[in-house]
DNA sequence: CAAAATACGTAACATACGATACAGCGCTCC
DNA sequence: GGAGCGCTGTATCGTATGTTACGTATTTTG
């Protein structure tokens, strides 16, 4: 079975004719990158002319080159976004791995930290630290024990720091405490939830600023996000995986909390005291 | 020093205008490939108009949206050549690691299965499964949030699961619904709360068979527990982490799913039909 | 060796794409 | 509360790009 382009080439270049062969020993040479420029610097970069590269990618069995270029796009996006199938070679067994759910979740945390510079979480974690206003946090059906675990820390060194459960019209009632000031941490990946976009979007019409968990396709809420982290959910699994969201928001609450401390938040040392 | 494009737009997401954040989000959640497709695409998946889009790629410094393009491809060329130099985000300074929180997270979860058979997991699983009786799960001050989490999914697949939350004496209430058929799940790890251990031992005494999760010191409730699950919990943070927990309670609720669907439970095909 | 068929490049064409001008809107700051 | 500024989207324009037609070169075959 042919899965990839490369393979597809590898299969026909023998029946190609000399213009075309080079375009695709071109292509292959620096796979696929050449592919995804225009045909006049693909052309260029094989000694070829443009008609001949267009031929090629039609002896390919595309249409026109746009839908090949596509075909090219969706292939890098598979190999970048599960790094687990990056090597096309079967990942070494190195030690039978005992779970692929394990190895996926790693994977996916690895990819989510990798999407997520340090400088966005410190400005976060700013965010949240600074004790301007009320903190609110919510989630979707499955996601909202992180935010009850977020919450549940938080509280701790930090007052006024509000974990919105319960019926839709409970939250909104809490809307009219909500202002420039406060801050509201929003977790919300597929399916995503009416119900919480529409909240986002009033608080965020109160000028209330956003913090977003969700996943890598993006909740609608982002569009009123102040700050979006995009976490991995893909797992050999029935069930989308938040594991990736919640070592995310773990890592803001030591942040956060180290904040405070260099602060000398007076709170946490009387914490200290109490303990 | 900036040696990504991923690195610029993190370093200056914060001085964009809301528009143009989107479009910075957008790119970095799926890093570089929407970038690579033309202006209108990028403008669809973001949300916002073309012009928006050109503006936003003129801030990062480049003169027109091609050449913002061919870096995005010069980037990839460089990354896909050394699979060894795979990552985009300073690729970890050999241990100094961007995120010692993160690698310290992932380690926590190799050891946590490393110490943890395939046959231990699955009896666990299998017994949740079994549906002869009732699924209750209960967590300490900052876990009770994993326990509503897992809840939250049984729920979905098998009747008969309840998270016990509130006041102590509310649980203990419910103690008289419990009988030897029954699970019990609970979370607590340091410090380890007496009520739950007291509400254990209760259990423990009626017949109930418990499964913990706890920490690698083990909650005295390991004393009656049929099932121990200790997860690491070590980081460098104020806190102690619960994700090495919370990634065993997803691979538990997907080995669950993956029981029940084996044995055709009828709720299973009925809640596909439905979606 | 001749003639036909195939391959390839040049040049003209049409489309779709990036770029720009402009107007409406919301926000901030007096 | 009003004036100014900055941000964003709509509509338009010019152009770069993919595509096609056609003529020449090259190879193949009888």
């Amino acid at each position: 079975m042919i899965s990839s382009i490369a393979e597809l080439i590898a299969d026909r270049i023998g029946a190609m004719p000399a213009g075309e062969r080079r375009a695709a020993q071109t292509l292959i040479a620096s796979y696929p990158l050449i592919g995804l420029k225009t045909v006049a610097e693909f052309s260029a970069a094989a000694g070829v002319s443009s008609p001949t590269i267009l031929r090629f990618v039609a002896r390919l069995g595309f249409q026109n080159y746009s839908e090949f270029q596509s075909s090219l796009q969706d292939e890098l996006a598979a190999q970048l976004q599960s790094p687990a199938i990056r090597t096309l070679n079967p990942p070494a067994p190195a030690g039978g791995s005992a779970s692929p759910m394990l190895e996926a979740t790693l994977d996916n945390m690895r990819e989510t930290f990798r999407h997520l510079s340090d400088k966005q979480l410190a400005d976060i974690a700013a965010r949240l630290a600074e004790r301007r206003g009320k903190t609110f946090l919510i989630g979707g059906r499955f996601t909202d024990p992180l935010a009850r675990y977020m919450a549940a820390h938080l509280a701790v060194i930090q007052p006024d720091v509000f974990h919105l459960a319960g019926q839709e019209s409970m939250w909104r009632d809490r809307l009219i405490d909500m202002g420039k000031r406060d801050v509201l941490v929003i977790f919300d990946i597929r399916r995503y939830q009416d119900s919480l976009v529409r909240f986002a979007e009033k608080a965020h019409q109160r000028g209330v600023q956003i913090v977003l968990f969700t996943d890598q396709w993006l909740s609608p809420i982002a569009r009123f996000a102040r700050h979006v982290i995009a976490g991995r959910t893909a797992v050999p699994s029935a069930w989308d995986s938040s594991a990736a969201l919640f070592v995310v928001a773990e890592t803001l609450i030591g942040a956060v909390t180290l904040q405070l401390e260099a602060d000398g938040a007076r709170r946490i040392r009387e914490m200290e005291g109490l303990r």
